[in-house]
DNA sequence: GCCGTTTTCGGCCCGACTGTTTTCAGTCG
């Protein structure tokens, strides 16, 4: 089972429970939807876990829950689960899908629908359930700065902001949420409602609306006063589980908050707060940068004052991972600009430094010796562009993008190697490789000493391909040991190591490199998105390898 | 059923919108 089947089936018996009796099973309710949606951010296959005896690592999986699913993993299924869900039809849970469709409303249809209707509507609720894709973050961005455009021109704004995941820096974003600070809220919903694009009014009240725009885009809009945009602000960036935590949180304290303000429990006076920073102060908060706010353990780590000092796109000194049209017979796609064209373009961005990281000559058209005399032809490209070169333009690092083989082993002999300043190596075949053979090729293909990268390490695709799966305790004591790094791909379309394992290399000190992968020069100015999912990894300026001045970085490269 | 600022017992977020409810249930974020 994977973990997405085990999410959906505590998500069931959470429903099941609330079928039976709500008020009873009130707790469990919200303890077995808390469980599935803990799964669903695991960095570790569940059975993987299981396998190893960690179960109730997960966070939100006790003694309970855990005894459950260990009755699933040896014998397929849990009796408990079964009892609970065996007076509740199958269809039920599909129908669920639909949206403003709960358990009762399922029910409702299986119950009074004619068969022929029913059917229809299962049949639409299967559709979706493959159908739920997230956006890319450039493709929200750009999508959300239209609506916002939009509604300054209807004037009557005071302050405007794009929160929720789009503002988090999530790498996929669901829905897009815009905050209005207005003393004319009616005005403001009108003209959003009134959207061009827009297909559908999904809802529209007095506070909160939402409409949906072509390719599945749901935009949500919060109308506010200034007085309490600040809580506003805070409200609609969530996530979710931030707010229940951030209101957990001021309970203690004897407030409850709520999107329009923070109520004193014991007066019932509510007050207003126009800005984030004063509210996590009142609330005797270090700010938490938005990035971090995903109900982990960001809240107690803003009491104890040890927030990282998040990484800054400024302090980035180099990008690790770049394409050039330079020919070296590659089975994969070379860059479409020259060498020239790229180090122009790094000298734009204040670099000091930049690697050429082509894929490597296939194997398949060339001997050893031919990809040996390939790699000595740029290697004396570069030392070219180097000797013209002058001091305060970026200095160029001869490198290569090294595909594994299946078995770890690399299509270039040593000498090879040992032409280039380091290597990348990257999985661009065999992506389904078991847990332990797979870790075992990743560590083989690193252990070269001119190999320092472990580049787009999960090899995922968003919306396109799973990520590969890999024992990452052992990868990371390995590049630990090892001073090798793993890469955060910078490309929208991969930001790979993603951002829950690299909070898990942060912790174990491993060092991270950016790199956008550009095969265009215009790819050089995702650097940004690669900046936002080290945020989210709550990576500081000392965990990220090209944040070093040229020196440092090049005795960095020297140390094993 | 899970979990921990002080708590291994006793807590567990909060409000908006829709529909047909004329005072609330269901769903959503």
């Amino acid at each position: 089972m994977t973990n997405l089947q085990i999410a959906e089936l505590l998500k069931n018996v959470a429903s099941s429970y609330q079928y039976h009796d709500p008020n009873k099973h009130r707790f469990q309710i919200i303890a077995y939807n808390r469980a599935a949606d803990s799964i669903e951010h695991a960095t570790s296959e569940l059975k993987d876990l299981w396998d190893d005896g960690k179960l109730e690592q997960v966070p939100s999986i006790g003694t309970s829950i855990s005894k459950h699913l260990d009755e699933i993993f040896r014998t397929g299924k849990s009796t408990h689960f079964e009892e609970l869900m065996k007076d509740i039809p199958k269809d039920a849970f599909t129908l669920m899908i639909l949206p403003k469709v709960g358990l009762k409303t399922a029910m409702k249809m299986i119950e009074e629908l004619p068969k022929s209707e029913l059917q229809q509507k299962i049949k639409e609720a299967e559709k979706l359930t493959n159908k739920v894709k997230r956006h890319l973050l450039p493709y929200a961005e750009n999508i959300a700065l239209e609506v916002v455009e939009w509604l300054k021109e209807g004037g009557n704004i005071e302050k405007i902001d794009c929160l929720g995941s789009l503002r988090r820096k999530a790498a996929t974003v669901g829905d897009i949420d815009i905050a209005v600070a207005t003393n004319k809220p009616i005005e403001v919903i009108e003209r959003f409602v009134n959207y061009p694009k827009k297909q559908k009014i999904i809802e529209k009240g007095t506070v909160t609306s939402s409409i949906l725009l072509p390719g599945d885009v749901q935009v949500d809009i919060l109308v506010m006063n200034l007085e309490s945009y600040g809580n506003a602000l805070q409200h609609f960036t969530g996530s979710k589980n931030h707010n229940i935590a951030l209101r957990e949180h001021s309970l203690k304290m004897n407030y409850s908050m709520s999107e329009h303000g923070i109520k004193n429990t014991r007066t019932g006076k509510t007050i207003g707060i126009k800005t984030e920073q004063e509210l996590y102060k009142f609330l005797n908060l270090d700010y938490i940068e938005p990035e971090l706010r995903e109900g982990t353990d960001e809240i107690k780590a803003a009491l104890e004052n040890k927030l990282p000092n998040l990484v800054k796109l400024e302090d980035i000194k180099g990008d690790l991972q770049i394409h050039s049209n330079f020919d070296i017979d590659t089975s994969h796609d070379l860059g479409i600009n020259s060498m020239e064209e790229i180090v122009k373009r790094a000298n734009e961005l204040n670099y000091e430094y930049i690697a050429f990281t082509e894929h490597n000559p296939s194997k398949k058209g060339h001997d050893e010796k031919q990809i040996e005399e390939i790699l000595k032809r740029k290697k004396e490209k570069i030392e070219q562009l180097n000797y013209s070169r002058e001091s305060s333009t970026p200095f160029v690092f001869n490198s290569l993008e090294i595909d594994m083989g299946k078995d770890g082993s690399l299509p270039i002999s040593v000498k090879g190697l040992e032409t280039l300043d380091f290597a990348l190596v990257s999985i661009h075949s065999s992506f389904d490789l078991p847990r332990s053979v797979m870790t075992e090729r990743v560590i083989r293909a690193l252990d070269h000493p001119n190999v320092k990268i472990f580049a787009h390490p999960t090899a995922r695709k968003i919306n396109e391909r799973e990520g590969v799966e890999l024992d990452w305790e052992k990868i990371f004591e390995f590049c630990l040991k090892n001073n090798k790094w793993v890469e955060i791909n910078a490309d929208p379309m991969r930001l790979d190591l993603p951002d829950v394992l690299v909070r898990d290399a942060v912790k174990l000190g491993v060092k991270l490199t950016l790199g956008t992968d550009t095969h265009e020069v215009s790819m050089m100015d995702n650097m940004k998105y690669g900046v936002n999912i080290a945020r989210r990894g709550w990576a500081e300026k000392k965990n990220v390898i090209n944040c070093l001045k040229l020196e440092e970085f090049e005795n960095e490269l020297k140390r094993k």
